[in-house]
DNA sequence: AAAAAAT
């Protein structure tokens, strides 16, 4: 067994400065919009969807590594990144100084030998910061040859990861391409690919390797963003381990290949598995009990009866979250997706709807309106309940509770965490309704409730203003 | 009894 000797360590909770910059949904706040912080029990003047509060507890990591030594770094500079880099993190993504994360992964990431990395980090914590900065770092901007490729479960995602990209890369003369999905015409004029990096879907990037538009040749980096489902059985498990051999293959004579997992979460099953995947990596999990969702403040809603939860949609959260952002509801199907943004609409109601049945340019505009702020209210299904970065968001609808597939009422606690992750990004105030209707509803959420240890609250009466705004007030999104 | 995804 090549099992090197490995040391755990527990990295110190230390106290934070009070404001932490470095995630990717800090791009459109300039330190000058930004105010300063929201001190418990402290008024703040300025709206509270601009409010920071401290950086997400990701501060009890645990730490497997080799015998190669890391330094943890305070400053983007002790990071040995390039100046062009730097330039574009200072200025034109205004970033101060690294999260707890990305200090601790781009020293793993950067320095030779370049071993493999499992990282899990709290959502919005900038986990694309870290592999995006990775990525640009290594990458050769005069070799005209894909060196970088990242691997995501969406087209929404894929694209979102490009932009933070491009953003960062603009003084790097670095180049990055989707491969996702595309029209019939767009796809068959497609020339081989001479950007640096290659941000994909699986199924788009094995057809662009098979077809010789993608050389995996000179691959210096491999990234699977949400690592956990893309390595998953019910998930992207083929596709990846596919990509990874065939990049790894000594017949295919490529360069040698870093890979580096990142999620938010990575149940026991998966853990297990993706280790043996990277065999040899640097790891770093957050303890189970530390995953917490401290970030957005719970709520269970029960509605005797399928009009009052649409009543609750309608007359309760629409209103309040308009007024305080912008809301997130999610069903479990897009037959649901549907039916529900129908109804609201025909009542006149604004919102936009999005799923997989959805035309491929339709959903980038609905995307594209969400993120401008254009809408307000977006249904979706599970396709934006992992990694869609909108700071904005501060109110989350779980119309339809997260269950896995195939069983009676079983929760999927990991999608439940990633649909509230989308709210309270960064560190900012957040809420989360969950809607209750049946008995196995209730249920559910009990064991929901019991495998994050926590409890949450509920809101009393589904019909009571008052009972929505006291909830607002208390996830302190209102005064 | 699901979502997504290159078919």
């Amino acid at each position: 067994m090549a099992d090197t000797a490995t040391n755990t360590a527990t990295i110190e909770k230390v106290p934070e400065p009070k404001r932490s910059w470095g995630d990717e949904a800090e791009e459109e706040e300039s330190s000058t919009t930004v105010p300063e912080l929201s001190i418990e029990g402290l008024k703040i003047e300025e709206e509270p969807i601009t409010t920071l509060v401290d950086e997400p507890e990701d501060s009890n990591i645990e730490a497997v590594t080799g015998d190669t030594l890391y330094s943890t770094a305070t400053t983007f500079e002790e990071l040995n990144l390039s100046k062009e880099l730097l330039l574009g993190l200072y200025v034109d993504m205004g970033f101060k100084r690294p999260s707890k994360i990305q200090a601790k992964t781009l020293p793993m990431i950067l320095t030779p030998p370049y071993k493999d990395l499992i990282a899990q980090a709290h959502n919005g914590s900038g986990k694309t910061t870290c592999f995006v900065l990775g990525m640009l770092s290594r990458v050769d901007p005069n070799v005209k040859a894909p060196q970088a490729l990242c691997i995501c479960p969406t087209r929404e995602l894929a694209i979102q990861n490009l932009e933070v990209l491009t953003k960062m890369a603009k003084h790097t003369g670095i180049t990055a391409t989707c491969a996702i999905p595309m029209d019939r015409d767009a796809s068959s004029a497609r020339q081989v690919v001479t950007d640096q990096v290659v941000i994909g879907t699986p199924g788009t990037t094995k057809g662009w390797v098979a077809k010789g538009k993608l050389s995996i040749r000179e691959m210096k980096i491999l990234v699977f963003d949400e690592a956990d489902h893309m390595l998953a059985e019910d998930g992207f498990k083929d596709d990846s381990l596919r990509i990874i051999k065939n990049i790894r293959d000594p017949k295919n004579k490529n360069t040698h290949c870093q890979v580096l997992l990142f999620s938010a979460t990575f149940n026991d099953t998966v853990k297990n598995f993706v280790s043996r995947v990277v065999s040899d990596s640097n790891q770093l999990f957050v303890k189970k009990e530390e995953l917490t969702l401290e970030a957005v403040k719970q709520f269970k809603v029960r509605c005797p009866d399928e009009i009052s939860k649409l009543s609750v949609v309608k007359d309760k959260i629409i209103g309040l979250g308009e007024k305080v952002g912008q809301t997130i509801i999610f069903v479990h199907s897009r037959k649901s997706a549907d039916m529900l943004h129908s109804t609201l609409a025909k009542e006149g109601w604004v919102c936009t709807n999005i799923h997989g049945a959805i035309d491929k340019e339709f959903r980038d505009k609905i995307v594209k309106e969400f993120k401008e702020g254009l809408t307000k209210v977006l249904i979706t299904t599970d396709l934006l309940s992992r990694g869609f970065d909108q700071s904005q968001v501060n109110l989350v609808v779980n119309y339809d509770l997260p269950v896995k597939h195939g069983s009676y009422g079983e929760p999927d606690y990991e999608v439940y965490m990633h649909r509230c992750g989308r709210a309270g990004r960064f560190g900012r105030k957040g809420a989360v309704f969950n809607l209750l209707l049946t008995e196995r509803d209730s249920n559910v959420m009990d064991k929901i409730q019991n495998h994050f240890s926590q409890q949450v609250a509920e809101v009393p009466n589904w019909d009571s203003d008052e009972d929505f705004e006291a909830a607002l007030k208390s996830a302190r999104l209102l005064d």
